[in-house]
DNA sequence: GTTATAGTTGAAGTCAACTTGAGGTCAAGG
DNA sequence: CCTTGACCTCAAGTTGACTTCAACTATAAC
């Protein structure tokens, strides 16, 4: 066993539930870093746990890795962040989960009054209406997980 | 214009609001079908529209065409769908966006209780933690759309 | 008959987020 | 010193739900 504070991948691995092939991905893609060994291989510091969870966290709710990507790039690179640093990050998540419950609940609701009928019908039904799941309320939807988002005819 | 009440590609793409390429694309995967004139154009019924709008609202809900498709199957092929048959399909979604429902906002009140402490804990924190999103009642979480699915270790 | 518009096919490309595989290297215990 | 298990890189594969492309053909209106 090995005495430093640094972490390889596979301890990585372990503690934060991801596969070693993810960590190596996310360092690809910038979202995490390690140093290295003098035979090359990646030592990881605690702190990139957090990061990792914040990762996981993200991801719970739907964000994309770019956005991650994103978000993180926000933290101070001259100090290591601080609890309000996360706090500040996670709290655009709770719009997000909000509007995400929301657009659920109106599907949801769509779908009660259709079962009473049986119409799935194109031009009246909520449930299965192309364009307008989120109503006319301005701009929203843009935060539903994909599977939940309507394609707008001509994109998916 | 045509004077029969087939509909072509063209116009059943702009009546359900899905690319032509995507109505090819089912009928491939076996979910609709349709005639053809002499010179091999498909020519489409008009009843393929109302299950393209089930396949449309199926997919809102969250269901794989996979699934969509199964569903489909359990309809009768000696007569013309009903009502009943429609509401028959429809109803299991229900349950499955309130399982999603419950999910998200299991999500939102970790995260209310996470933006006070900023703790992204990857032990305690109920928004990152790995395993456990949808909590300990029996087999959850088969319903949750791909994003809200917590990646178990080992799978994606 | 001509032309414009719409349709046909099969193969290949796209996207995100990884995983898998091949072929080779490192580190720690005995 | 040697073995074993963990690690490395890079390229290619995976999944689902389509889209795009090239090369060609049909249909409808005039």
């Amino acid at each position: 066993m090995r005495s430093t504070d640094l972490l390889t991948v596979g301890e990585v691995a372990e503690r934060s539930g991801m596969a070693p092939s993810a960590l190596r991905y996310y360092e690809q893609e910038g979202l995490i870093s390690a140093t290295r060994t003098t035979g090359n291989q990646r030592r990881y510091q605690r702190h990139v746990l957090r990061r990792l969870a914040f990762i996981r966290a993200a991801r719970n709710v739907g964000l994309t890795l770019e956005e991650v990507s994103a978000a993180l790039a926000t933290l101070p690179d001259n100090r290591n962040p601080t609890k309000a640093d996360w706090t500040r990050l996670s709290r655009t998540w709770r719009d997000r989960l909000d509007e995400q419950i929301a657009a659920l609940r109106k599907l949801r609701d769509g779908l009660d009054s259709c079962i009473g009928c049986g119409c799935l019908s194109l031009q009246r039904c909520a449930v299965s209406n192309p364009a307008d799941i989120m109503g006319s309320q301005g701009s929203g939807a843009r935060y539903l997980p994909r599977p939940l988002r309507v394609s707008s005819p001509g994109r998916r």
